[in-house]
DNA sequence: AACTATTGTCATTGA
DNA sequence: CCTCAATGACAATAG
């Protein structure tokens, strides 16, 4: 991570006047400029990738809950290598031209002798090259401005305080209203481990910028989020961001639209996100503060984050009303502008955007969380119907005939239990939700209980989903992503939809996964608990049945592969050792060979030394040595030995 | 259309 | 006898 560290400290702190040891710190969030933090963001993004080995390892450990046949194919495993490779020469590139356009971005600015800090030249033209050029760049602005905080709000507040005093009455109101949370949150952001990720940060911009860059991102980013790791965090932070509610958002968001009309309208359905749940009810939302305040009544959990972005964005502006320079915001800004989509319908690129799930995802967080006293339940509950849902949105082929396609597919199961079901196949999509939130949410909330949540390797179905929660950009770009996860999770998704469907039609008052995963005490105890009548039971019964089942046949599929392996591995050892006992062989063949001839000629030696009594040499035709199991050495005639033998001993030598 | 891989399910067996 | 895990076999499905 050295590289990581130099460039995000070098880059930023030769901008910035203000200087820490921390790169992080030296980021800065509104001082310098987008496009730096931008760079910043980018260069993590690259970090990231070199840190994808590690990414690799503990997503197989992901992966590895079930045992799929590309776990030990090494090749496939090469071939994820190779790419992620040039993933990487990729966003160096980028970085590469990210860093040309910084440098020109920085030749158009002047040191401000005052303050030291650097401003933009007041040049008409300036703004047009960043806000030309940095196309790329600015599709990044959702992630950079988010993660670009890695230093907290108040010390955002206070850089911009210094550097823009005339801001100075607005921006604290501003700031120090947002959230305590969202500073960790946000700057989380810029940190390199995972479990830093935010998670509200994560649905609302940080995961639009991997579907507006680049699948290279898309990917990098899918894989981080499909980390469990990450994803446990993420809803620890989730939890965190819908307990912390009781910041006055709506009242800096008010203070800040009024204060600045010309930007208000424009920016708040960036980062609103009702707008793209309720923009079909409420696609008006830039029509006044009062409005859209009312809108975001609800939604204030997921609104710390938004918000101050949303108030980045707004003090953008008002920088550059106080510098006098339309360019400066020109400059800095404009890819803010270039993402603001309902206030612009000809943009329909950006329009779509704004649809993205994470926006979805942040409504329907937003909506759950209207219901009050529902905390941690409800939080999980939302994020998976959020993900179900941006999931299926995100597919850009309308969510309600995605999730027809599954729900058809539940349908379309034989089960007699099912028949009735059949006969409404449209109550598929109404009853989606209703029957995630009755059965799904239990089910995750369950499973983070339940003993088997820990043995996780069978659960491997039931996890799907959350990945899927974790990942909703998953769904569209994960051409990348190894093991057909894809695949397996619609799978699922149609395997647990009909068990669910099942246990909704008999009106099972259990979650499936409780019925699966529960001990048998507990299990029977819940039976016991509930009057279920013949038919329930035998479905409850065969809900256990099937999902013990399920989960045995996966441990016994994963077993047999590693059977497999393991076999595989011994046989290549056993080649390696038979390979190594046929050159023993064969070096022990010549040895004794050697040692024959040398005998061979010891012999003779010998036997050319003998004399006999008139000392005449013996005939070796005639006579051979032959030694005697006590050692002793015995001249033994040829011929007639039998003879020889019986007449005169054979003298010892 | 045939083939393959994956996954779920059922039946059976043994602990 | 019951429960459970393991496993072979088969079917459904997607690529």
């Amino acid at each position: 991570m050295s590289r990581y560290t130099t460039m995000g400290c070098g880059s930023s702190t030769s901008l910035v006047y203000h200087s820490s040891d921390s790169w992080s710190c030296s980021i800065p969030v509104c001082s310098v400029a987008a496009g730096l933090q931008r760079l910043t963001a980018l260069t993590l993004f690259v970090c990231f990738f070199q840190d994808m080995d590690l990414i690799d390892i503990l997503w197989n450990q992901d992966i590895d809950l079930g045992a799929r046949r590309e776990v030990f194919d090494i090749n496939h495993r090469q071939k994820e290598h190779e790419l992620r490779k040039q993933l990487q020469l990729e966003e160096e590139k980028r970085l590469h031209l990210m860093r040309e356009q910084e440098k020109a971005l920085l030749a158009q600015l002047q040191l401000d002798e005052e303050t030291g800090e650097y401003i933009p030249r007041p040049p008409p033209n300036a703004p047009v090259e960043p806000a030309v050029t940095p196309l790329e760049v600015t599709q990044n602005v959702g992630f950079t401005q988010e993660t670009g905080g890695s230093m907290s709000f108040d010390e955002c507040l206070q850089l911009l305080a210094e550097t823009f005093p005339v801001e100075q009455n607005q921006s604290p109101s501003v700031c120090l209203d947002t959230p305590p949370v969202s500073v960790p949150a946000s700057s989380n952001m810029m940190s390199p481990e995972p479990t830093a990720l935010s998670p509200a940060a994560l649905s609302s911009g940080q995961l639009t910028p991997p579907q507006r860059v680049s699948p290279d991102l898309e990917e990098a980013w899918m894989e981080l989020l499909s980390l469990p790791e990450l994803q446990q965090c993420l809803n620890m932070q989730m939890e965190d961001t819908l307990q912390t509610t009781t910041y006055p958002l709506p009242t800096s968001a008010e203070t800040q639209t009024p204060s600045y009309p010309d930007y208000p309208p424009v920016q708040t359905p960036i980062f609103n996100p009702l707008t793209s749940i309720s923009d079909a009810k409420t696609n008006s939302l830039n029509v006044g503060p009062a409005e859209f305040m009312n809108t975001f009544d609800g939604s204030v959990p997921s609104m710390p984050l938004l918000d101050a972005f949303r108030q980045i964005k707004v003090d953008a502006p008002q920088l550059d009303t106080s510098f006098s320079g339309e360019d400066f915001g020109g400059v800095f800004y404009p890819p803010t502008e270039q993402e603001e989509c309902s206030s612009q319908p000809g943009q329909e690129e950006s329009k779509r955007m704004c649809d993205s799930p994470n926006k979805v995802a942040f409504a329907h967080m937003d909506l759950y969380s209207l219901s009050p006293g529902d905390s941690v339940n409800r939080s999980k509950q939302s994020l998976t119907a959020e993900h179900l849902d941006s999931d299926s949105g995100f597919s850009t082929n309308g969510s309600p005939n995605d999730r027809s396609v599954y729900g058809s597919g539940s349908f379309g199961c034989s089960d007699s239990e099912m028949d009735e079901m059949d006969q409404n196949p449209g109550s598929a999509e109404s009853d989606y939700s209703e029957m995630f939130s009755l059965n799904f949410e239990p089910e995750h909330f369950m499973a983070s209980n339940s003993v088997t949540e820990l043995s996780r390797p069978p659960q491997q179905p039931e996890k799907k989903p959350k990945q899927r929660e974790g990942d909703p950009a998953e769904e569209s770009g994960n051409e990348g992503t190894p093991f057909t996860k894809d695949k397996a999770k619609k799978r699922s998704d149609v395997r647990l939809t009909r068990d669910e469907q099942r246990a909704k039609t008999l009106n099972i008052p259990f979650t499936v996964d409780m019925i699966i995963n529960l001990p048998v005490d507990d299990f029977n105890e819940l039976m016991s608990k509930h009057q279920l009548n013949e038919a329930q039971l035998a479905l409850v019964r065969d809900i256990r049945r099937r999902g013990k089942n399920k989960v045995a046949a996966q441990n016994c599929r994963k077993r047999k592969m590693e059977n497999i392996v393991g076999l595989e591995g011994e046989l290549d050892s056993l080649k390696e050792e038979r390979d190594r006992l046929l050159n023993d062989k064969t070096k022990n063949m010549k040895n004794l060979k050697e040692m024959k001839k040398q005998l061979n000629s010891l012999y003779l030696e010998v036997f050319s030394m003998l004399r006999d009594e008139h000392g005449n040499s013996y005939s070796s035709s005639d006579y051979s040595l032959q030694q005697s199991t006590d050692g002793s050495v015995f001249l033994v005639p040829r011929i007639k030995k039998t003879f020889k033998s019986k007449e005169n001993h054979p003298s010892p030598l």
